[in-house]
DNA sequence: GTAATCCCTACTAAATCGATAGGATTAATA
DNA sequence: TATTAATCCTATCGATTTAGTAGGGATTAC
């Protein structure tokens, strides 16, 4: 399943790419927008800052912005950020590796096989995706 | 992340197939093979026995068998048996749909979109593989 | 009748998720 | 400079899910 916090980061985000002026985009608004918990898309829109994704100005008329085109944030960078791990095993994870306890040998495993086949189906997915074609934005 | 539940449960499936010949195998052995607690192996045989995948035999002597030929078993069918619905989403899935109680209009939905290109992809593996795959039987 | 096996229900500890609370810090502006 | 509006940070909480255990009932081979 698909976290809350990714629906929400996702949708966030495709808000702010659609209304990117000049100027910052606050929590507020997109809560209001969107039916975001205000509260909780704080913690989400930090993450995404502090992963780059973001950048924010405090203060008075601050607020989030994008570092980035919408075209140029691929959706492998923030699917990794919010959902954590685009595999559904660690022993098939690209970026965070890690071996079964149990299988001796990962390369008879029966379920390593399978979900190597689904991890790169997704990345490919992930991989053609980026925050311009989420929001219909051409930059 | 998948769960152990379907680990487990591939693992379990993989196995009766490689050692099928007129008699049904045994919880204990399969447990005892593959380093699965014997107890938390039973409850999931025990649901893909209601789900038509595997059947049974009871009292000494008995154990599980597939009731299909594993080239005839789809990982579709034994991933929704195991670990529930294939969509990340339940607005995007097929078998179990369920509107977002947000999102006024689906078709609008950037999230949305995404998630039905990640099923797609997904399903597509799944419904490519087949029980004989994963486990190097002909049949 | 006994042992081996599946079948069923209930329980538990730990982790995760979704959300809230309360305030510290920063910056614009009146 | 005081006020206000924002981000930033930490802690907490209830509900749910996960992974597993416990204990026994029912069935069958021998």
């Amino acid at each position: 399943m698909l976290s809350k916090k990714t629906k929400y980061g996702l949708k966030a985000l495709t808000f702010i790419a659609r209304n990117e002026g000049d100027m910052p985009v606050q929590v507020s608004k997109i809560a209001k927008s969107e039916q975001i918990p205000s509260k909780f898309l704080e913690g989400i829109l930090l993450t995404l800052k502090k992963a780059g994704v973001l950048g924010s100005k405090k203060g008075k008329h601050g607020g989030y912005y994008l570092r980035k085109e919408p075209s140029e944030i691929l959706m492998t960078e923030v699917m990794r950020v919010l959902e954590g791990p685009i595999a559904m095993v660690p022993c098939v994870s690209l970026n965070y590796y890690e071996k079964c306890d149990d299988c001796p040998d990962e390369h008879k495993c029966s379920v390593h096989k399978l979900m190597i086949e689904v991890r790169d189906s997704t990345l490919k997915v992930f991989r053609n995706t980026t925050l311009a074609d989420l929001s219909n934005t051409k930059r």
